[in-house]
DNA sequence: CTTGACCTATGGGTTACCCAAAGGTTTTAG
DNA sequence: CTAAAACCTTTGGGTAACCCATAGGTCAAG
């Protein structure tokens, strides 16, 4: 099959299939006549798998290294229990953070029809921003979140 | 004072600072002998404006715009009621999918004590990950997320 | 045989910064 | 006073996971 059928029946974008072909992560044939790429049923059940991976919050690297273990008769299960392990309390953190900013925003909404629209005094810029408190240490992560 | 200090005392870094200028949402004067930036204490307030700001989910541009619109004397107060009661359905959204994820997470590493790590049977990849119901539906958002 | 639907590769855009390099300036210590 | 440390500048490239436009080749159908 070619590239728009393997991204129809897996329910992902034609280029998004190319890209995951660019980056290592599928190795399709190629037909020589034309140049097209060709997939058969293990590359439709590996990019399901990548598919899920990723729903699972695991990066295109990391799909690959996973890959790259099984394609080489490893086990990449320790490797994924790992890095699931590892991603975990950062998800957990990542919800507790938009937890916070969704209950600030509910706040700021709510508290809107205490305070006029048309409250320009100049200075203020916005009431409902300003009067939020700073986060005063700022967490830096380092890590960037999927998605 | 200087792009260092700004960032010292707004609590972000100086690359930060200059990023944000670049991106015209601060407009510091310049010594004229050196070309340095200087930043009087209302950039500094509204630095830590953008700060909260960016912390309740806006982008850098919209921040920009609301600038705009209160440094040209318009109250953007009703412009930040509506991205923040647009954007909260969103992070609720997204609230969901990453509480899926981290459950989903959660039952792999559980159901792991009833898999024995080293069972590459060569063509099943890792159990663990192919054992997650497929999302049959891929729903391409059209948004993105910050941070 | 000409549409229209598909394929290819290349290169640029997105977001919010971070980082390195090359070079000028200012502060500080000896 | 001077040399080194510490800061400043701009430029340009990198990040993640794609999306999209362009230009041009290919293929099935009417």
């Amino acid at each position: 099959m070619k590239v728009s059928e393997m991204a129809r029946l897996a329910g992902v974008t034609a280029e998004t299939v190319r890209h995951y072909t660019r980056e290592a992560l599928l190795h399709p044939e190629r037909a020589p006549e034309n140049g097209y790429q060709l997939f058969g049923q293990a590359d439709l059940e590996r990019l399901r798998f990548i598919k899920r991976a990723r729903t699972l919050g695991f990066s295109v690297a990391e799909i690959r290294d996973i890959l790259a273990h099984a394609d080489h008769g490893d086990s990449p299960c320790p490797m994924v229990r790992d890095l699931l392990a590892s991603r975990l309390p950062e998800i957990r953190t990542r919800i507790q953070e938009l937890e916070a900013l969704a209950t600030r925003m509910e706040e700021a909404l709510d508290a809107w029809t205490e305070i006029p629209d048309g409250t320009p005094d100049g200075h203020s810029l916005c009431r409902l921003i300003e009067s939020f408190p700073a986060p005063l240490t700022n967490s830096r992560d380092g890590h960037k979140e999927t998605r």
